[in-house]
RNA sequence: CGGAGUGUAGCGCAGCCUGGUUAGCGCACCUGGUUUGGGACCAGGGGGUCGAAGGUUCGAAUCCUUUCACUCCGACCA
């Protein structure tokens, strides 16, 4: 390609709603543009990049024996219906009528069309294991689009689905995609973290997500320090070691005990001179189910935060709210002075204070704690429910935890036969039994990742792409283009690589020499090739994008030079 | 969804408060010339339903009403 035919307007300036790297240089660089909110065009660079990974994606899965089909984006919502999730999925699944007054949504994602298609045309289990993806756009009417590609409402995404005759075999393909989405990313020359991850509204028994370290994640993401471990999982689905030592010393009368005004667990801490763990903490909540709200209490130790989706799931709630004092009054309840003695509400406990004993709790009434608290035979529910700190001993080696930012790339889900069941989704077992499909759903961000490589490699110049996804690997700049010999170089060694089957960009414009060096910066080619003065004494300069060094390289020797790379 | 803003040339903005020549600036673009190793310079030039609709007025980018879009903070986010 030549850059004086390359539509890929280039711009000093950024937009300025654009804070992240990602997008600033996507932006500037030429390679999208939005036309809507959370709505991208994809211009040729930003193609050819998006197309490029789009291949690794394809490769890696038809390599596992995964099969690419192309599901309709407008889905009739009667689909929705019958999975339940069109009353759940709530103002994020974009519906809408056609001129028949039928109603129809833009998939988000396509659980149901995916089974629909399986059933009445699998029916014995010798036609399983069947694993079906699509790489198509997909749309969700996200509240607030925000950063780029990074979340938009409309983008492209690999999704998949397998069908199996038993949770074992499913496991198995869970086994094989985590292996597989690894070896992509990989292949995508991103530094990853696979952790486990909280199912979500999606449903299922167990889920990991792909976590791309950035440090301008929108997710925070628990790992052991322990290079021997590798325990990481995402904070929403974190735990780590109980770390309470009971102290000895510590007595307590148990009873009734006035406490003016004392309320927050800090001011408790300090007026009974105790540890906070030693306090428990009461956190109430808002529920939001399909049909009502409901307050509930949610109980951990004064030294541990509540983990809200972790609250959300115990609940089965659709969302969790901050509950008001009125919420509370409403209730019963006395905010500050809340415990888990005659409630009439609905309440969690978290599971690290079963069996505990010697505790302060609110009394449920105003200005008084209850002192000596137990839980030794409370038949509770009992849940994990707290957030891990940074710090905390490790789950499974005791090593220290760290947090760090991460966005998610893929996520992986042992879905089970939520969905199979459902659609009434069945196949015919080796005792002739009907069965529901046991299912795996497995996703990829790919439009995602575009902007994922760049929030990884870049620095202040611009994009910095890796081999596999730089929309060209060689960009030949002809420092002077009205220098004859130059040109004439120029153009050979292009035919020449040209030739070699490399993925070059000829750099031809009739421009000067730092503008066309400042956009193979910004758009961040792997190399650039610079013909320009050495060319008299013989030499043209190979440039490396990631170090910005340059070295001379003799005018004959560059091709084979190249070829080393 | 709550709060706060912004819509004027491809992009970034001024003008609006206090209505009144032909709506302006920087970048980008076009023509000619000089330049050519780090986003050049000189001269000339093109490009606007001032987001949309309605109203007030002799007169509206400017004041009023309605509406649409986009953005920021937060909540939300397989």
């Amino acid at each position: 390609m030549r850059f004086t035919k390359l539509f890929a307007p280039t711009t000093k300036d950024a937009p300025k709603d654009a804070i992240l790297p990602s997008h600033i240089y996507l932006v500037r660089g030429g390679f999208v543009s939005q036309i809507g909110s959370g709505i991208y065009n994809f211009l040729p660079l930003g193609k050819i990049v998006l197309d490029k990974i789009r291949t690794v994606v394809k490769e890696e899965l038809d390599n596992a024996g995964a099969q690419e089909v192309m599901l309709g984006f407008v889905t009739p919502s009667t689909l929705w219906e019958e999975s339940g999730r069109y009353a759940k999925f709530g103002k994020e699944l974009l519906r809408f009528k056609d001129r028949k007054n039928n109603e129809f949504v833009l998939g988000p994602t396509h659980e149901e069309a995916m089974v629909d298609l399986v059933r009445n045309r699998v029916k014995s289990y010798k036609q399983l294991p069947l694993n079906l993806y699509q790489i198509n756009t997909k749309f969700r009417d996200e509240a607030r689009p925000r950063f780029g590609l990074l979340r938009g409402r409309e983008f492209l995404m690999k999704d998949g689905y397998s069908f199996h005759e038993s949770i074992e075999d499913m496991q198995r393909e869970y086994a094989l995609m985590e292996k597989t989405y690894s070896q992509i990313l990989q292949r995508l020359g991103l530094d990853f973290r696979v952790v486990e991850a909280d199912s979500g509204a999606i449903g299922g028994s167990g889920s990991k997500e792909f976590m791309v370290l950035a440090d301008n994640g929108e997710d925070d993401i628990v790992f052991c320090k322990n290079p021997s471990c590798g325990y990481g999982a995402n904070i929403e689905a974190a735990k780590s070691k109980d770390n309470f030592v009971f102290d000895s010393e510590v007595e307590m009368t148990p009873g009734e005990f006035h406490t003016p005004n004392i309320s927050s667990i800090d001011d408790l801490s300090e007026f009974f001179h105790i540890p906070k763990s030693y306090l428990i903490k009461a956190v109430a909540k808002k529920a939001v189910y399909e049909d009502r709200d409901e307050v509930i209490l949610y109980f951990i130790r004064g030294d541990d935060e509540l983990q809200e989706t972790k609250a959300q799931n115990i609940a089965k709630a659709l969302e969790l709210e901050d509950a008001s004092e009125e919420d509370l009054k409403a209730a019963g309840l006395v905010a500050g002075f809340m415990g888990p003695i005659d409630l009439d509400v609905k309440f969690f406990v978290d599971e690290r204070l079963k069996d505990r004993d010697l505790m302060i709790c609110g009394a449920n009434k105003e200005d008084y704690h209850f002192v000596g608290y137990s839980f030794k035979d409370k038949d509770f529910d009992y849940a994990d429910l707290i957030s891990v700190k940074k710090g905390d001993e490790c789950i499974k080696c005791g090593g220290e935890l760290d947090i760090t930012k991460g966005i998610e790339v893929g996520h992986i889900f042992q879905l089970g036969t939520n969905y199979s069941e459902a659609l009434n989704a069945t196949f015919l077992d080796r005792d002739g039994k009907t069965k529901p499909f046991v299912m795996g759903t497995y996703g990829i961000g790919v439009s995602r990742l575009v902007a994922v490589v760049v929030e990884q490699h870049h620095d202040d110049k611009g994009a910095i792409w890796t081999k596999s996804t730089a929309p060209f690997t060689y960009d030949i700049i002809i420092s002077n283009i009205k220098d004859d010999e130059q040109k004439r170089f120029g153009e050979e060694l292009y035919q020449q690589l040209l030739n070699g089957g490399e993925s070059v960009l000829l750099d031809d414009r009739a421009e000067r020499f730092g503008f066309k060096m400042g956009d193979f910066e910004l758009i961040g080619f792997p190399y650039a090739i610079i013909v320009g003065k050495g060319l008299k004494e013989g030499v043209v300069e190979l440039v490396d994008r990631k170090t910005l060094t340059k070295q001379s390289v003799p005018k004959d020797e560059i091709f084979s030079k190249i070829k080393e790379l």
